[in-house]
DNA sequence: CAGGTTTGTGCGTTATTTGAACATTCGTGC
DNA sequence: GCACGAATGTTCAAATAACGCACAAACCTG
């Protein structure tokens, strides 16, 4: 055992999550060959990792292409049941989502992304990109992103912005990391991030705390088309409702230690 | 290489993907020394495996518990983006949720459970159990899981009705196998499944068939609390809605191979 | 404080995994 | 029809990872 000298994992299975992990993108099928250039492994390797993997029903095999089944949404759905979502969370989303006649989502930090984590979109919602529950997005171009920054300790957001890649999604992405900086404290200052068609073009997207959700910290945001929420009326209606819903959300006994 | 000697996995993910399984029940944390318990590995094995969970953020410890992050989600929306469900899958169950007034969910088949891949639930839609994407129910007692079987060629039923476990949910849940075969068949003979009372006392669901839907078999269903829908008008009303949904969740592109 | 439960650690042994080499299949362009 | 490239399938010797047991430590409860 090599890569830990102290606390020794199984690197065996280490690396089956890394194959596992290649499908997070929403590519409709990949290629062992495809897996292995991906993450460096011996396509060997991977091969033995994917039959594991179509042995125990998460892939499913078509020619070359191997590709993701419902077995996958299973292990989710255990979180999402520990932390009683269907319950506590959802039914939450969805009034405030018809209240503000939109989409609301939730999200938390993973990684060097914002992970989806819930959802409620009502039928007068825009269609998005199609993003669902478990669904990334960047953390520097969005509202979410930016306000999970923004609850973040000050030495996350630091090496955030030093490491993160600057990515320039639309003609009005601000890539430089003073700008983004004094976004993200304005963020923090005001309670609130508002991002005007830097990650979708012509989209603008609102975000607000929720503070501390089952052991971490989580956001909720929702996005408009073709508005600018310049208008205060509008966007203090929109935060309004978004504020309020963070504070459902939070609830008496969200924030006990468990 | 023991367990398979044609086509060799690799047996310590394999093992892997079993402790990950045993957080699918919903349980808030989960200890080692349960884990070995319930599946028989030796601990030194299953702490091995969970420091790899730990170690690539899938779980969490907390004193002796253990439980799901939100990474877990990642592969599932991988799933569900792979197969377009954000937009080919939820706005239209949003629309004919709102429509019935309550709740919709899409399943599948996954091993011995129907299992949840999509869900819409108005403000108006009865406070259930909790169950959200990924949740798993049995396929006896539970609308949705007839209309599975009833979708399924005849020799999985007859193994389905031989080998599951036959539990007593309510007083009204039917565990006579003749008796269920009866209702399977109805299912099949009509073209949907209703259970009054036999998984959550007083609540009576409705099923449809999908039909093909990502290389499997998918089936729509809802369920009201306090009435039996003997009333054929309104029976035939919300079997109206959601064949209408099955039929905009198949699509012209459905069930085309891919 | 005793007992039970759970975890943490070390290590010899063994099983698993690795990856290279060779073979096969399939699709594409000429 | 053939050559070529891409991807997969198979075998096997060697190396390494994983196993599981024994012992130790920590913690909780009565």
């Amino acid at each position: 055992m090599s890569d830990t000298d102290e606390k020794k994992g199984a690197s065996t299975f280490a690396k089956g999550l890394r194959v596992l992990e290649c499908f997070e993108g929403g590519a409709r099928g990949l290629t062992m060959a495809g897996i292995s250039k991906t993450t460096g492994m011996d396509r060997a390797t991977v091969r033995r990792l994917c039959l594991t993997l179509v042995e125990s029903g998460y892939l499913a095999q078509s020619g070359h292409e191997l590709h993701l089944t419902p077995r996958i949404l299973a292990p989710a759905g255990g979180y999402l049941m520990a932390n009683d979502f269907g319950r506590a969370i959802q039914p939450v989303l969805t009034a405030f989502a018809q209240e503000l006649g939109g989409e609301i989502s939730m999200a938390v930090r993973d990684r060097d992304r914002a992970l989806y984590v819930a959802q409620s979109v009502t039928p007068g919602a825009r269609l998005s990109i199609g993003f669902v529950v478990g669904s990334s997005i960047p953390l520097l171009p969005t509202a979410i992103g930016r306000m999970l920054l923004a609850s973040s300790p000050h030495a996350d957001r630091e090496r955030a912005l030093r490491r993160l890649p600057h990515i320039r999604y639309t003609d009005a992405t601000d890539t430089d990391p003073a700008s983004l900086d004094a976004k993200i404290s304005a963020a923090a200052d005001q309670g609130y991030a508002v991002v005007r068609g830097e990650f979708e073009a012509g989209v603008t997207a609102l975000a607000v705390a929720v503070g501390n959700h089952a052991h971490t910290t989580a956001v909720i945001g929702t996005s408009v088309a073709g508005a600018t929420l310049e208008d205060d009326a509008e966007r203090a209606r929109m935060l309004d409702i978004l504020r309020r819903a963070a504070r459902s959300l939070r609830g008496p006994d969200r924030s006990a230690p468990r």
